[in-house]
DNA sequence: TGAAATAATAAGGTAAGCCATAATATTTAT
DNA sequence: ATAAATATTATGGCTTACCTTATTATTTCA
């Protein structure tokens, strides 16, 4: 029932996974989003598989197994319980809040992560909307779709931001792509261009790639 | 005037030379505390020595430099805050809270450290006893002496307990050799034997090289 | 003053996670 | 169907922080 104690990078490379959407995932976005080369991550997936924590079909792409997802899950409640305790209580921005949880989540002990969950009164949610895994590994998932998705004109309410990236973070934050928000798309550029939404009666401009990652709806 | 980001085991080993004194630490003491070998140590004290943290005479032992004694300070800072943070608002059994925290504290950036310390009211010192530096490196010495160097029929208050190792945290635990107790030295086994203690009418037997780290009076 | 104990150094090795470059395989899209 | 794009694999290398097993210095103490 206990983690086997997993690496930081191995830990890194779960979630990953399981916040790109845990089938057929592409090893060079895990690439991408990890910042390594895509070299790296074949050789880090090769070594999963044989750990049975994936399934790894070349060119397919590579798949959570049910071991693999569970250890991702507890990376996961680790980081949005963090997450929950830096922005709730110790008021930071709320776009430094994931990177700054993301390093205390490796270090956490399974004591510390229980006694932290009951001190926050078991929040469901990170502040960045993503729902918080209980100690058995279990949540409502999200629902809702990206916003790369919405036809223009639609009107939507974002439920959550999966971006992870600090400059993307900050970005949302400063026009107010926040949990909660709603807005319209009133624009989308031809060939993959960025997105035109109204949020608050002002223009926001967002890039596809950076859309994927906001859940709407 | 921040810090250049030193590795975890840099840390341990910084903030381990700091727990031992800082002037002429043998580096056999080093490598006990850190359960690595003389060689290891050994390698890793002429590192810190290129670099500036320490100075390094054979034979005579290692003395933080003022770049050392900073770098250690500040390990010392977020390590007493997350002792504080695990102990008063988690309530972690006071035995498990150095080695819980000390997981965290390398994984601690600048700006969880003063959120951290403003959240709990800038404590001065630690469960243990030890004091915590400011932002700035100050912090009031906790004078007293080791329990080991107290004759025989004195009676003293802990001041601090300067051990490391959870099983011995529990074994002082257990026995209510805890910071601010009063306890009367009844006896000391010749040969470097271990001393008896009264502490609440209990007798207590402890190894000289534990009364080390018990800091009174 | 030696011998014993302790400390330091030299040499060679391991493991994890990265990197780059080059060759090969598979998809995909024209 | 084939070329271009994308993925994979093979090599060889790097760094950090450990390890073990000698060998050599230095202290300390009888």
């Amino acid at each position: 029932m206990s983690a086997p104690q997993l690496s930081e990078s191995t830990e890194m490379y779960l979630k990953v996974m399981a916040e790109l959407g845990d089938r057929d995932v592409a090893i060079s976005r895990i690439a991408e989003r990890l910042s390594v080369t895509n070299v790296s991550a074949n050789e880090m997936m090769r070594r999963l598989g044989e750990q049975g924590m994936v399934t790894y079909t070349p060119y397919k792409g590579v798949t959570l197994t049910q071991k693999g997802r569970a250890a991702a899950d507890n990376v996961i409640r680790r980081q949005g319980l963090w997450e929950c305790f830096l922005y709730e209580h110790l008021n930071i921005e709320w776009s430094k809040v994931y990177e700054l949880a993301c390093l205390l989540e490796h270090a956490t002990a399974p004591e510390v992560t229980e006694a932290l969950a009951g001190f926050l009164g078991h929040p469901k949610t990170s502040p960045r909307g993503n729902p918080i895994p209980d100690e058995n590994g279990m949540f409502t998932p999200l629902g809702g779709m990206p916003l790369s998705e919405v036809p223009v004109g639609e009107t939507v309410t974002v439920l959550a931001v999966n971006a992870t990236a600090t400059d993307v973070l900050q970005y949302l934050q400063e026009r107010n792509v926040l949990p909660g928000q709603k807005m319209r798309v009133i624009e989308a550029a031809p060939l993959q261009g960025p997105l035109t939404l109204l949020v608050n009666e002002k223009e926001v401009a967002l890039g596809l790639s950076t859309a994927e990652f906001v859940i709407v709806e």
